[in-house]
DNA sequence: TATGAATGAGGCTTCATTCAT
DNA sequence: CATGAATGAAGCCTCATTCAT
């Protein structure tokens, strides 16, 4: 039974439901939710159908919980990068390589996260959650740096989609193609970019 | 471009294409692929199940039908806005109201787009012809104003995906709030970043 | 395929809906509700699961349009019986003769509303239907005859239910040993009881 | 009378009798047999389900001791009223209350009986004890009457169950609208009936 | 004696697809 | 060209029952 990578953040007894958790969200980024079937996730982790109804109940629960917690490994992720005693700068070009680091290891729960984005099914509301989660980790930097005076006075909300635009679609353009992300190169085009702009 | 089989049957022409995107793609984009059922895309255009399966092998050829469609337009717009015999600025700045205008009207679309993005299932060789195609268009722009010397020696795939993710996203998280795309600030902001960061 | 005598009210084509409509009556009457399942409805018609989706919303509604239908015909039964230009004394004689023939000839349909009488799952409001619509016919000829002074003024309600009692739990007491019903000899004590009690 | 096994656990005796029959049987008459669960039962008796089957083979045994015990406490109620040294016309009228009178406390016992009245299910044989038991209490009443021609030789078979119908119809009738039973004057309307039935 | 985690058979329901008309 | 009745495979979920502790 394959561990993702993100599974490693679970630490103790692997116990019940927990251990379907973990089990369930690898069977769920190979195949995608609605081509993943109970039975298959039962099979995956080595129980039977009706020990997932014991933990979960039903599949939509069970694929929520995986979601909410990817995002909020994500999330800690960028926290951690932001929480530095660096310059703004400093903090841009960290959650750039953070982001860059998390894609790539996560690959899997990624291209699930952008399927929900544009998903009308149930999970609009995990989408609100990680835009104003996540995208706040950059909203701040980005004001602590306008405040600083170290960047210009920009609209905070419409850049801070731009960067984090910046960075997803260019991860995602990568492992789409399943190549991985020239995590240097990238970085440092990237951060020159918003930095400085293509401009002469 | 190829046009939908059935197009010409409803009011013929242009109009009859608005008129399939308007039905079937809409139903598709609120309720999604799977939740979708092939008669409510029916009872949407107004024919019978039947008539689905005499133009479509299926379900799948229906949607991939509308994706690629959908995308066609998409690049038509973003060749319409790159084709001027502006100077590469302005043609960035064309490509950015373009896209956010094209993101507003077929809002129904570009979540759709996003929501195949992430997909495991058919239709990745689609996103393949998405990225292809319409990053291509910001791409040439990208070359020739590196060519001219306007712009510095970026790396090209990279700048080119992210001023792609910083117009998609942007685009999308105004959208997924329901809220209009500030169209005149939100294009400035960015054709301001892009062209020369957020440093003093 | 059995066909239930009540069927034979429904003339004409027995097209789609009616068709499933009557035969499935004959499997829940042999099995109940909760023993039959909409594999053996379909195995019994000829047709396909899917096709008895096709004409009922789900396994209920196709229950309870038979249970419905049941009560109709029992009421129209009782109706007839009660329309005749007789007196008070012999439309009961009449409503006694038709209650116990419909019973006799309907049996499978009232151990079906037996049952529904006591259920609290979904038929309640079926079973007011019954008691209204039926019990109303009785009492009709009750308040006639107390009208017309040839029975005592006596609540209406109570010997209403009454009646109804005698005759239910009678016909139940004989069909549920499988024994019929004697029609004279039980149409008559029960007249005679009723009429004149038990005393001397 | 048999006791449930696990009724001294509770309180002991008397009490933990009354207990068994307002939790169990209150649930499975509350959401019938079918759609009541044995976690549900647990729960309402305040054990674990593997109490449940420590003690029954299954639910369906279980089900039955609560058919069986219901009937026989009817019994008991019944027997007492008739065992008074009176006159029959006496006993009738202590039958006819105390029938009523058990029926308005086990309002839910005497709608499972009527469920088991009409079903196909197991309970057959269930029925036959009750009305064979049951009904014997009246009939030896009416028996002795005759014997002591106190009423008119009719035939104690039917006569029996029209009694019992009309007592348990009009019970039925009162208690299925959440309407209590007038006592009284429903026992004296159903006494004169029987007694000297409706006419002048 | 009591528990509750685990099971798995079985039921209901959906829906893409076909085909005779 | 167009229909819509009929299909049947496939999936989700329930829940009575078991058994190790």
């Amino acid at each position: 039974m394959s561990q993702l990578p993100f599974t490693e953040v679970f630490k103790g007894g692997k116990e019940g439901r927990q251990y379907i958790f973990e089990s369930a969200a690898g069977v769920f980024t190979k195949k995608g939710y609605h081509k993943t079937t109970v039975e298959e996730i039962a099979a995956a982790i080595g129980v039977s159908k009706g020990t997932i109804y014991y933990y979960f109940k039903n599949k939509e629960e069970l694929y929520l919980a995986i979601i909410r917690e990817g995002i909020d490994l994500f999330h800690e992720q960028l926290a951690k990068a932001a929480q530095s005693p660096a310059s703004p700068q400093d903090k841009i070009r960290k959650l750039i390589r953070g982001h860059f680091i998390f894609c790539e290891k996560e690959k899997d729960l990624v291209f699930l996260f952008l399927k929900e984005l544009g998903s009308t099914d149930f999970s609009r509301e995990i989408l609100a959650d990680m835009l104003a989660k996540c995208l706040q980790v950059f909203r701040n930097v980005l004001e602590e740096g306008i405040a600083k005076k170290v960047f210009r006075p920009v609209n905070p909300e419409i850049i801070t989609s731009a960067l984090f635009g910046m960075l997803t679609i260019t991860a995602f353009h990568y492992l789409s193609y399943s190549r991985g992300i020239p995590l240097e190169p990238a970085s440092l085009a990237l951060e020159d970019i918003f930095f400085n702009g293509i401009c002469r």
